[in-house]
DNA sequence: GAGTACGTGGGACATAAGTCCCATAAAGAA
DNA sequence: TTCTTTATGGGACTTATGTCCCACGTACTC
């Protein structure tokens, strides 16, 4: 049932489209507050509406698509160690400061990953390359670990880091960002440790 | 401005009022997936939608007010010990099993608490008792580490549990649920090793 | 018992999501 | 040029949230 709507004859015309869309919900987004709604990403876009849910079935899918890439393939600096502990806190560090940067596109994300409802069809949503970065960051301990270990140490550490640790410190537990990132930082060291004496 | 609408006159017809429409609000979430609209809620509770905007302005003060409460004062078993990691285990056991045996309305109310958006903040939302339970835990703890650092012990273990912790570990890192019981106790325990050690 | 205050119901209205149908204009093919 | 395909626009329609106004009837008061 479904070939992409762009995917078929005069694609040009539709990708140019489709960017205009994507660029406009983007910029609404990190405008201000509210998410836009379809009707104004449409008419920022120069587009109707009825073409903007052509493209994108539901407002939260031009969202999601209209949320920013993240660009860093790294979240250590050149001149970090071989010990995992600092590694990992230079990574959390890092990407906590990422996250607190645009906390208000994360938090919409996060909503929007909550909206799916057990049912429907889910969108790739949120697939983290936290992982990833903290599967680097942990890579001195992979001979002590394993590849598993360390991916399970890695999801450990991306589980207490994230937009939804910074969301509850602030927001219910009524943290400073500063504090909540250094409780973060503690707690992720805390995981390193425990993981490094039981191996 | 704000004497809530219930607090005047004619008390007893009004509290009847506002716990029918609670009641069906709570029995039409725990139902099913989709939270019931105020139409819904109010027909269910044989009221008017305009009587039931009376009583809660937004669908989510409503469904806020239908949140049901936990009553557990105490999330440790009778027989548990003095070990602080036992015990800290046993209450994010017992945490955990509360938040997935009620996760959808978990969910409900955590989509809710971001739906604020960043200029109204009202509503008492989501206050936990989880951090009293788990101060309760760490209580062995009091001497060694000050009330102060039990309760910022306490506020990153709930940190590292709880619905969020359960959303992200199951929806996106693809845990069971069972699975992401055991790394959010395990990554408890953890803490509460690093604290220990460091006092 | 009469008068008034007040909780309630009904309906209209605005905005937004999402769907559907039909018209239009431009691209590509004959 | 002429014909056909197709991306787009316009507008009606449905459901839901939230607001507002006015009428009705019951509860309380004098």
């Amino acid at each position: 049932m479904s070939t992409a709507y762009e995917q078929t004859g005069r694609a040009h015309q539709k990708q140019r489209t489709r960017m205009a869309l994507v660029a406009a919900a983007r910029d609404l987004v990190a405008l201000g507050g509210r998410p836009p709604t379809v009707g104004e990403a449409a008419e920022a876009a120069s587009v109707s509406r009825t073409t903007a849910y052509r493209y994108f079935p539901t407002q939260r899918s031009l969202l999601l698509a209209a949320h920013p890439e993240v660009v860093a393939t790294s979240m250590l600096p050149a001149d970090v160690g071989d010990d995992p502990e600092e590694r990992v806190a230079a990574a959390v560090r890092g990407f906590m400061a990422m996250v607190v940067d645009s906390e208000p596109q994360q938090r919409t994300m996060l909503r929007l990953s909550l909206e799916a409802g057990t049912d429907s069809r889910q969108l790739p949503l949120r697939q983290g390359r936290a992982i990833g970065w903290f599967i680097e960051a942990l890579e001195p301990l992979s001979d002590h670990l394993g590849a598993d270990g360390v991916r399970r140490l890695a999801i450990a550490v991306r589980a207490v880091s994230g937009i939804e640790s910074l969301v509850w410190l602030t927001d219910i537990a009524g943290l400073t960002r500063e504090q909540a990132v250094e409780l973060t930082v503690w707690s992720a060291v805390a995981l390193v440790r425990r993981a490094t004496q039981e191996a």
